[in-house]
DNA sequence: TCTTTTTGGTTGTTGTAGCAACTATTAGGG
DNA sequence: CCCTAATAGTTGCTACAACAACCAAAAAGA
């Protein structure tokens, strides 16, 4: 087969996720706030009170990643760490007033961003494209 | 506009990236070689003697994580870095004789990982996918 | 040629990313 | 009901990833 460096689809999904995180990381200077933070912030702003382990599985990371970015986050004060009365194990995370204003300034950047990124896209195309992404993360799924 | 969590496009490839890059640990666990590191020696395979500016900018990354993988590719035995004598700026990495043995060895995996990755996506799916991907990188880059 | 600018690499710091090992709960099976 | 399993989080470790500040060498220009 012989497959060139450029030809590896995998490189250039990694590549252009490189490309992506460090746009959006450009983007929220100034507000204190990681590109990886802001997803769970993301999660948060939707729905508050999720629990770590509920996050880990929305975002498909590893458990370590979240506690400690929930940590950094509840240092900024954006959010607050409660145990449940029902469950002494897990810890649900909830917004602060500063949490909850700053999705009002963060949101629309997000928003801004996803349509800088599908500019000269149709509904069509990213819909077919996102099809494809499902079809490799099966492929990889399926073969583990 | 209100976009969901899951709607964002990047997020989608953010959390395909992560899979692929999971599962292409898993493939290399064994042979004492990272999935970055991979990366810079499946272009020393094409082509020995390159500079770690020279690969910094084919990965697209920052010359500081090549400089420090590729210390680490030296210590494991992989590759030898060489000052050359019309600059002596400048490191070339050149593969040692376990560097390219390694390759005869992982380069079949890397095919394999890649057809895993495609399987059930026809040829036109595929350059569609990449069509798409170059687009979004030129949005971004466009808007810098 | 001699100074200024650019280029190639390194070091230090912050923020992910995932694995292993550990603690504290809770849930389940005999 | 009690012992064992599973579950939720944390800590320690290794590997990226990018930025800032730095040094040495080369290139550019007056």
């Amino acid at each position: 087969m012989k497959l060139s460096f450029q030809e590896y689809i995998s490189i250039q999904i990694h590549k252009t996720d490189l490309n992506l995180t460090s746009f959006i990381k450009q983007k929220l200077e100034g507000f204190n706030l990681a590109p990886e933070q802001n997803l769970i912030m993301l999660l948060l702003w939707e729905k508050d009170g999720l629990t770590q382990n509920q996050l880990a599985q929305k975002l498909g990371k590893d458990k370590t990643n979240i506690a400690r970015m929930a940590t950094n986050l509840e240092k900024k004060g954006f959010i607050k760490r409660i145990t449940p009365s029902n469950d002494r194990r897990s810890l649900q995370l909830y917004l602060t007033t500063a949490g909850k204003e700053l999705g009002d300034k963060v949101l629309p950047i997000s928003e801004e961003f996803d349509e800088i990124v599908c500019k000269g896209l149709s509904q069509q195309e990213i819909r077919e494209f996102e099809r494809i992404l499902s079809k490799i993360n099966e492929n990889v799924q399926n073969s583990r």
